[in-house]
This record gives structure tokens, sequence and C-alpha cells, in this order.
DNA sequence: AATTTGTCGAGACTTGATGTCTCGATAAAT
DNA sequence: ATTTATCGAGACATCAAGTCTCGACAAATT
């Protein structure tokens, strides 16, 4: 009862450059098109595969724009760590906000609309804001570590509270995802962090900045 | 040429009790099942009706549940105004959250994941959290006429944050929409509105501040 | 009462996307 | 040289959306 890992890969490898071009095409489709005109056959014909070769690599063509979308990711992964919860802060709110543009901000609003439709692309949903959730509670967490509070609701309010704002906007496109907005959110989350429960007469000053 | 005003309506008139067996039906199944397994047929078939008697009147099935959940939005939440900020606030972010539960939060999340590939139905998602966010803004903006600070971001900022936090949690279901998590937010927003600007110079100040 | 008009439930039908299956060709490991 | 798995391509079944037609029925008109 040999296991998979006892051997080797035999028979021919997949085909590297058939992945990146499917990954293109879907990307440009999914940002040029709205959603519903963006099928599997347009994305094979667009990246020059059978539609096969889709089908055995990714269940559904939004699982190919996740995948994508994932690889986009890697470029904003860093982990601001400055020593400051003001600095960090500010610099993760500013470069998420700033990551978030056309094209991108048409990828994002498809993903999560079927995400609401379909329980798998959820999942993978949870999962893909899961890893910017996690860099963001890795600052707050070593700030408190630090001895500085997050205030009343803690990191997990925080976390909410920064991809709240930002899929909000994204969303219904009510308010502005600028860098001056991102640096105003950082703002009035490190005021809620270092609000005293009552009218301060006296306040810590800000360290750093001014 | 005829107007259509100019002879009152003949033949058989539409049927109201299959008005309502349909819109009844589309709320239940988009609320019990996935809204990919709910189709035009489940819904003409739990209703009683011929799938002809639902496209003679609506177009889509999600424009189906638009009007039944605009039926079920006449409940009109009252605007909280107790004279304090504080208390309206929490009154406010309590009562919204307690109206977001099952099945509402499931129509909720079917709404919003088409508006993100309907245009039209888009608009319709803009204009009903519009009158939400009308009457936290009204709150707000008597608080600050008051004299009571709203921190550094005003009041569009405290508007986007409560109902961003609330639709990421209701689309990703990341977080608690329980009582107790929006005393918490609401006690986190007020910690922000309570820090003082320190830049204050550079800024214009709003009218009634202190 | 008879006629006209529009809705009713029902079913046949077209269209288009999804997903599966098969095929011969090809490339990598054995 | 053989084995194995991928490749592009096409046939095929399935399913939902949407259109069209039918006889039955109900309300207004004559």
């Amino acid at each position: 009862m040999p296991r998979t890992a006892d051997r080797q890969h035999t028979g021919r490898q997949r085909n590297e450059e058939a992945r990146r071009a499917i990954l293109d095409a879907a990307v440009h489709q999914f940002a040029e098109r709205p959603a519903a005109e963006v099928t599997v056959a347009t994305i094979a014909a667009e990246a020059g595969v059978g539609r096969q070769t889709i089908y055995r690599w990714w269940p559904t063509k939004f699982a190919i724009l996740l995948e994508a979308m994932t690889e986009l990711g890697r470029a904003v992964v860093a982990v601001p760590d400055s020593g400051s919860l003001a600095a960090d802060l500010e610099a993760f709110v500013t470069a998420t906000f700033s990551a978030v543009k056309e094209p991108t901000i048409s990828l994002l609003r498809v993903v999560m609309g079927e995400a609401q439709r379909d329980p798998q692309v959820h999942r993978l949903m949870v999962e893909f804001t899961g890893r910017r959730r996690a860099v963001l509670r890795e600052v707050l967490e070593r700030a408190e570590a630090r001895g500085e509070p997050l205030g009343p609701g803690g990191a997990d309010l925080l976390v909410d509270q920064v991809f709240g704002v930002l899929w909000y906007r994204i969303l219904l496109g009510n308010g502005p995802l600028t860098p001056s907005a991102a640096r105003e959110l950082a703002e009035a989350l490190l005021a809620q962090t270092r609000a005293l429960p009552w009218p301060a007469s006296e306040r810590t000053p800000r360290p750093g900045k001014c």
C-alpha cells in the first residue's frame, strides 16, 4: 500500500506557462467585463488552452481568480514593525488601502459577491481575507505585548474595523479609499486605543509624531 | 392613440394570493438554501404557481427578493434622541445589530452579493443602506451641534465604521453580531470621539465645536 | 347573457454555461 | 523503451434562464 509520498511524480509535468496564461486571462477578463460574461470557455480561449486543462486544476472560475489574487496579494504581505503602534498601524492601513484600486477592486467585488452565493467560495474567501487579518493582528498583538493599550474592543474589534471600513467602501462605493482616507482611519483607531474612559483633562502625548 | 390611463383595466385581475405565495416562497428559500440552489422553478413549485406567472411580473428572482425585503423593511426604527451621544450611539448600534439575525441576515447576504454582479441591484442597495446611514448621521450631527466632538474622522468615518463592521461580519461571519458586540463597538467609537485632535491649528474648525 | 380582455397553471422549446468523458499527442521519470 | 500523467480538443449530458403557446378562468364591457 504505497503512500503518495513514496514515489516521485511520473509522467508529463504540469505546464507552468499554461497556468500563468490561465491566471492572467482570468484576471484580465474579470477586471474588464461583468462577471456574468466571463465563462470557463472564454478564459480557456484567451489563454489558448483546452477547457479540460482548467477543470483539472480548478473547481470553478472563481477559484482561478482567488489563486491569481493570492499571488497578487503576496506583494503587500510585508509586516510593518517599527516598534510603535502608531507607525505600524498607519503603515498597514495605508499599504492596504493603496493596494485596493482598479483593476484589483473589481476582482475583490466579484469574489466577495460570489462568496455570498457559493459556500465553497465563501470558505476560500474567509481563508483569503484571513491572511491579511493575521498580519494586522500580529501588529496589534505585538503592540499589546509592549504594553500599548488597544482600547475597549481589543485586537478583534480593531481588525474588524479596519477591514470593515475597507470592504464596506469597496462594495458600496460610499467612501474614499485614498491615502488620506487611510491615514484618517488609522488616526481614528489610534485615538480609540488611547482615549481615557472619561473625558480627559490630561492626555498622553503622541510618540514620535506631531 | 389611447393612453393606458384612458380606460380601466379589463380582463382577469392579478391574483394577490399568488403574489403573496411567491414572495413568501422566495424569502423562505433564500433564507434556507444557498442562493445558487434557488431557482425560479423551485420558487414557483413552492408557491404553487406556473413559472410564467413569475416571469410576467418580475425580471429575476432577485427582484422578487427585493420586493419582499422592501415590504419587510417598512418597520421604521425610531431615531434615538436622548441628548447624549453616548446613549444615542449605543441605542442605534444595539438596535441595528439586533435586527440583523436569521433569516434576515441570509437575505442581506444574498442581495449584497447580487449587487456586486448587477449594477441595478447595486443602486437599489446603495439606496437601501443609505436610509439607515441617514439615521446614524442625524444622531451624530445632532451631537456635534451640541458641542460633542466626533473625533478625527468626523461623522463620515464613524458611519462607515459602524456599517463597515456590521456588513463585514454579515458577509464573512468572522465576528459576533450579539448585543454585547454592539455595546463594545459603541464604546470603542465613543472612546475615539473623546480623543483630542493635536494638530488642531492646521484644521478648519467645524461649526459648533468647542 | 354574451363578448372582450388579460391572468392563470402547465408544458414544450431554445439558449447558454457547467461539468464529465474520451481521444490521440506529448513530455518526464523509470 | 516503457510507464505515467498532462496537454489541447471535441463530444456529450445536465441544468437554469428565458420565450412561446395552450386551454381554462375571471372581471369588465356590451
